[in-house]
DNA sequence: CACTGCTCTGTGACAAGATCACCGACCGAC
DNA sequence: GTCGGTCGGTGATCTTGTCACAGAGCAGTG
């Protein structure tokens, strides 16, 4: 199986178009926690990730950082390409949350299938809304929801499948753009009504349903 | 002088592309308060503001509200089409904060040039990059900036021509997805600084650089 | 003019969140 | 074991958000 298949909006590609993206482009690995762009390091290639996660987070010239968004197995990291190519002095910067298997597709090869394809346009312009419609949320998030809310909702988002997440409390913190402290009294208030267990840099979920309860709350 | 002109991007387009742009695309004129696009309201062309501005902005289910970022004279809508394209969902409006005059180009043009023209694509992506940085922007404020600075900034970039501003203390609060409360208790406290002056509707700018200093601070 | 209804602003009490300073617990390396 | 570093806990204090309500200004109406 190809890995193009993996991607939606690219398997129905035109045979040539396919075809060419397929010869054109490199797979690379990326060992986690690799910084694959931030100030002054710039993206020569648009990234297609075929496996793992890159996290995309800003960090002000304070010191204090916050994540962006994710980009996930399956989808590209366009917002970087496009912004740097005007914006030179932009802070997010994209670091490989696990290790990472992707495709690297040329600046000029992008170039060259957005002109000539009117699917790959498609798929480009779609990704860019996904990724607009995640800075609308966020936005949203910050300026109006409760820390408690906002963080049932990561440690869901974070541990649905395991059921538990191996994170310090400033890791979190950083995820929902506040402070240490602050997490780590919401998390003692869930261990107190018994909603999670919490150890040294590993938080356990031991009630989803209240969790999901208070996530879905307002 | 062709409207044309105004756009830094596009005026530099050869000649077929920039004929075909011209002789497809529509002046149209909005009064002023137009919801141009919104939810249940998907604009059917790329707009290019000619004259005027248009305020984006999002609001919450509790009806809160949020300016995102603003268009401005010579500048494109261009997050619209694509988000709209992908995200019909999406929650994001905007007005006509000024009576508009723009060239409305449609969907299939937009298509058109953006598969024709290396240049006209350059456009689109930088005005991309450009939204984009001011939403990394707002997302940075909110998260981390104190309001009385914040609002400081926003009064200078508001009022800073006329010096004074025609405002609710509600707007305010909206420009800065905060409390109304919270505005009125910092333009107070602006005033007995002397900073401003306050009367129904109306901030006057009395010592600018005073502002201009809290805004810079940090 | 007086009355009415509306928008805009002021205020106090309180809750939530951020910041600061500091300390102790834990962990790995030596 | 001890040492240095990371991680988490805690109280005090300040800023910001929320709630409830009151009063001031303004426009329209009779």
């Amino acid at each position: 199986m190809d890995w193009i298949d993996r991607f939606a909006g690219l398997s129905k590609l035109p045979a040539p178009i396919r075809d060419l993206l397929v010869e054109k482009s490199m797979i690379v690995k990326v060992p986690k926690d690799t910084v694959i762009f931030g100030p002054g390091k710039a993206p020569e290639n648009l990234l297609l990730l075929i496996e793992g996660t890159v996290r995309v987070s800003q960090t002000t010239e304070g010191g204090r950082e916050i994540v962006l968004y994710r980009v996930h197995a399956g989808e590209s990291c366009v917002l970087t390409t496009a912004c740097l190519l005007a914006y030179e002095d932009y802070s997010a910067e994209g670091i490989a949350e696990t290790d990472v298997v992707a495709a690297a597709i040329p600046r000029d090869v992008f170039d060259k299938l957005v002109s000539d394809s009117t699917d790959f346009r498609q798929f480009v312009f779609s990704a860019y809304s996904r990724r607009i419609t995640d800075l609308f949320y966020v936005i949203e998030e910050i300026a109006f929801r409760r820390i408690d809310i906002r963080l049932a909702q990561k440690l869901l988002e974070l541990g649905r499948d395991t059921g538990s997440l191996h994170t310090t409390h400033q890791q979190l913190a950083t995820e929902l753009g506040t402070a240490r402290e602050v997490i780590s009294r919401q998390l003692q208030d869930f261990q107190r009504r018994g909603w999670v267990v919490l150890s040294r840099a590993v938080v356990t979920l031991t009630d989803t349903a209240a969790l999901e309860k208070l996530a879905r709350s307002e």
